[in-house]
DNA sequence: CTGTAAAATCACCCAATGGGGTATTGCATC
DNA sequence: GATGCAATACCCCATTGGGTGATTTTACAG
């Protein structure tokens, strides 16, 4: 029962090193290496990874591209990100894409296998470095996009079905006729709903409607 | 040159471990521990620490709020929370009040030492789960709010002029005083600046503007 | 049970906003 | 000289948002 993993990596040496290492570490096995996206759907599909090792940069699809497109077909698998220090926008793009660790490319090798090993069972390894990285997001502008009020709007019911079908497009006229009551009761909703949401315009509401589902 | 490291932990057990952990390593010392956070100016100043190993829970103030006042104070010192599992909610306060790394109350002594190296290092150790809760932020519905695309929104510069104009809340007519021009080529601007902005509403505009400071 | 508070309903006024289209001028780049 | 874009301007008109005020129903505390 090894833990099967496949190797997306443009470098030749490194992919090389990698696999050797990997099948030379006994409960590890290479099921694949390649060198581009360019097949991943049948890389992926043959190989039958449990963790994908991700290279960021390769020519055609990066990595973070590849990793919302195989986690889209294959939610199961853990992919592992190998990244370089000065990457931090790149690092956040690849978090929002769902990978599951981080670890750096000049890591030894055995923190690689290490890392394999913790998102194979759940975990989610991230290097220092990296998590200083995560660390700095928390504590600069990003704050403020961050729970700027508790969700705890206390909405009333039927505020709260008004609201539901300003999320769905609907104009006040349709949502006066869908919830039988007058144009003009649904304005006065929508009021009460802009006060207690804080915000301003009804695409605002909407918005954190969604962001915050609100139901 | 030993470390320095003070602890700010209530439970007495915890506390007297953690202090002979420390002062039975070598290159560790420990010159302060106490129960909680009454006298922590005074606490902080005598110990003199290069980091601080951090209780959540504490009475009177918690170590959120504590760390918040020692950085303020000393910025220069290093925070390592202690934290357990299932605390989604203060990791996520800790993090943006500005804590250097996470530990799991139950890790090991050793895992200690090395964290508490790290974050004197600069670096920031977080323990998987910790950084597991991290990444599951960064996957669910808050990725909306960042990066959502790259600030290349390639506004002329008379659109960012109208949309100063807006961030500052004057109306059309005002803008238009203002900029010598007529209302309704103020409004073709913001048509315009909706349109390259994907946003439907001033203030979903004004909004993007200020996060994503466009001047 | 009764009063008060909050929720839900409706109405009217009016200014501001947003979306659609069209058009002219000037500048730059190809 | 054509094409494209920025900047200017105008028109029409539906929708929205803010304010004010009012009635009825519901709910909860005293």
């Amino acid at each position: 029962m090894d833990i099967r993993v496949a190797i997306f990596e443009d470098n030749k040496l490194v992919r090389d090193a990698l696999q050797a290492i990997l099948n030379g570490t006994e409960g590890y096995t290479c099921t694949g290496a390649f060198a581009d996206g360019s097949r991943w759907m049948q890389d992926v599909k043959r190989s039958e990874p449990d963790v994908i090792l991700m290279d960021i940069e390769m020519p055609g699809l990066n990595g973070i591209e590849l990793s919302s497109l195989v986690l889209n077909l294959f939610p199961s698998i853990k992919i592992l990100i190998q990244t370089v220090f000065n990457d931090t926008d790149k690092i956040f793009k690849a978090l929002c894409a769902g990978a599951s660790g981080y670890i750096l490319k000049n890591d030894p090798p055995h923190k690689y296998i290490e890392a394999i090993t913790q998102v194979y069972n759940g975990g989610s390894p991230m290097s220092p470095v990296v998590a200083k990285k995560v660390l700095g997001f928390f504590s600069n502008k990003n704050i403020i996009l961050i729970s700027p009020d508790n969700n705890d709007y206390l909405l009333s019911s039927r505020e709260k079905d008004i609201l539901r079908m300003m999320v769905e497009g609907e104009n006040y006229k349709a949502i006066a006729d869908k919830a039988y009551i007058s144009y003009e009761t649904v304005r006065t909703h929508v009021k009460h709903i802009y006060k207690k949401l804080h915000v301003a315009c009804r695409s605002e509401a909407v918005m954190k409607a969604v962001q915050q589902s609100i139901h």
